[in-house]
DNA sequence: ACTTCAAGTTGTACTATACAACCAGATCGG
DNA sequence: CCGATCTGGTTGTATAGTACAACTTGAAGT
């Protein structure tokens, strides 16, 4: 395989497998939606964080996630605190259902993807993730990183 | 990294991935959504096909498929060629504007991959695009593959 | 010929999304 | 201190993509 024909295979298989992912996602967790899970992904890793932050890091309109939030929020798996310094500012975090919610699918994806990277060599399995995880680092020139 | 380990980034990086690849695809060819692109590309590879068959190998509604290509037959990219040996049948054809756009699009998408992967040694490259082969070709056990 | 099957279309509904207009609290320059 | 401006968030409106169900039309089997 040339250099050439790799990135031509790269980009067809990457769009492949987004074409599919939000579908997949939903059949296997309609109670979460892809988005959802991020979302609440990213309050568990960080401990609560504010709407802004949030549509910041995920390039969402902030009417996009305030509409998310309220959902998640009527669905009792985040709450939401008001800052005391500033009272514009609503810091959200998991409540214990969100956090057992997250888990749960997390182990539900997690047994997915161990079924079907079941008979890779373990060479293979970090070889890919550092290549994933280095194709997703790449920002475009001139961006200041967040 | 462990095999565990690897499994779970793979999980992580994969999801990522797919939440950022619609949005920026749209950002990127606002004339062209990351399914019609698909269909498109489709119908160059085959040489046309019925909606059926388009919508057996997305895992789509037939109902949405006959939407999408409405939408693009309305934009002048594919006509409809009634098969004469089953008139309920309607095979699928690019047209020559289609077929241009189609060609732009994946034009600026390859631009936009070379990009990324410019500073990617060749074996690397061939590597990752072996694995993300192996990776989307996984079928559910029991399945019969089409 | 009647029934059943297959390909597509249309009606309806829902979700995710964006943009624009807005409200409310915070901050800054005078 | 006060109006102008900035920032976090919500709401109104519109659009795309999707699914499911009901329907239409043509094909095939008994």
């Amino acid at each position: 395989m040339t250099a050439a024909e790799a990135v031509e295979a790269i980009q067809r298989e990457m769009t492949a497998f987004a074409r599919r992912a939000r579908a997949s996602a939903g059949r296997m967790h309609p109670e979460l939606s892809l988005v959802s899970y991020t979302l609440l992904g990213h309050l568990e890793e960080r401990g609560g964080c504010r709407a802004t932050d949030l549509a910041a890091h995920y390039a969402l309109d902030k009417s996009t996630v305030s509409r998310q939030v309220a959902a998640l929020e009527r669905a009792g798996l985040i709450e939401r605190r008001v800052d005391p310094d500033d009272h514009r500012v609503q810091v959200l975090h998991l409540t214990g259902a969100g956090r057992q919610l997250l888990a749960q699918v997390t182990e539900s994806r997690r047994a997915a993807f161990r079924e079907r990277l079941a008979d890779w060599p373990d060479e293979d399995l970090a070889r890919f993730a550092g290549y994933l995880i280095r194709y997703n680092a790449w920002t475009p020139p001139g961006t200041t990183d967040a």
